[in-house]
DNA sequence: GTCTATAAGTCGATAGAC
DNA sequence: GTCTATCGACTTATAGAC
């Protein structure tokens, strides 16, 4: 493999995905190296610190997604409830993939430095930013549209967390469909 | 340490905390071993399959609690939002421990067999239960009180793992309080 | 830049003494 | 029941050839 491109890239790529199929600790060099056509010695002609760079540099990777245009699904709503819905449905569907490639890194965090852990929040509380200030055009206060964020952003979160990593959607009937709706009908209440 | 009371269940004990703290694959067995003051060799005598028979045992020690009686916090409430409020700081409480022990298992999941995979999701569907039991009183239908179950159980394991999983309660504003009486709030409208 | 080869250490697991 | 001692496989990481 001396086609010397992209091979950085590919190992990033590559280590992602087994990170979020056996973890970090789960995963070795060599089967990051295997996965991305070279040897684990190559590797380290790219992250001459290991392992632990490899990490580093994945999070900052998949932290550095611009998702926050997902709130952008909900720009032409009149209502919170039509807002919470158009959000709903483009969050549900990309939320499957997204969470895949977040959800591991939680368990991974306390190996991380702190600089690390940061751009982990600092992405958390950029999104509520968006919801909330999207939000505050259908109800009475910032502080409201504040909470109500948070309230918008652990609820799709859980869903995610209980439908999508626990595979619960395999034995249980409550459809992404029928949770959007339910959210947009509590919410279509709150806002009066 | 020859004292052979209950050396399987401090093995049981410090193999979760270890489980916890670097995931399946990052424990090894000898830390298990000294962390329960023996050797490796002790251990494979209490578990004659070795690593895999703890992890299964560890999974069903931790879902065996009945901490469904979380539910009966609102026994007295006379609303639904009163009801959500008394759940809400009960669950709040709770949760911090509850999450930390659970969130793993999510990660390992993949590493578990079909039977300790079903343990798993019974728990989760037998808490959704009783709540929607609990608040069918304050609504119109069975339907509706499970649909709100779902969004109640997701928004508090949204929760849970943002601000506890995640460590955003060191960063945010937005206290467990001010989550449990937003969530009244909204549930308050939609009892209506 | 990428390889082969290998050092130095840890892993899960077992045998056999006590 | 618990130990010491050890096996073979696998780990991260490095040295040096090409």
């Amino acid at each position: 493999m001396r086609e010397s491109t992209d091979l950085k890239e590919t190992i990033l790529r590559e280590a992602e995905e087994l990170f979020i199929a056996h973890g970090y600790a789960g995963t070795s060099i060599k089967q990051v190296a295997a996965a991305s056509g070279c040897t684990s010695a190559a590797l380290y002609y790219y992250f001459p610190e290991g392992k632990a760079q490899i990490l580093r540099e994945v999070v900052r990777c998949t932290f550095s997604e611009k998702f926050t245009t997902l709130i952008r699904a909900g720009r032409d709503a009149t209502t919170l409830s039509e807002w919470v819905r158009a959000f709903g449905r483009a969050a549900i569907q990309a939320m499957h993939d997204l969470h895949r490639r977040r959800n591991w890194i939680e368990l991974e965090m306390h190996q991380l430095g702190a600089d690390e852990q940061a751009v982990v929040h600092q992405q958390v509380l950029e999104l509520h930013q968006a919801i909330a200030t999207e939000i505050a055009r259908f109800v009475e206060d910032e502080t409201t549209a504040n909470k109500l964020a948070w309230i918008l952003l652990c609820a799709f979160s859980g869903y995610a967390q209980l439908f999508h990593s626990r595979g619960l959607e395999r034995v249980s009937e409550f459809e992404p469909a029928s949770f959007v709706e339910t959210m947009a009908w509590v919410f279509v209440k709150a806002a009066e």
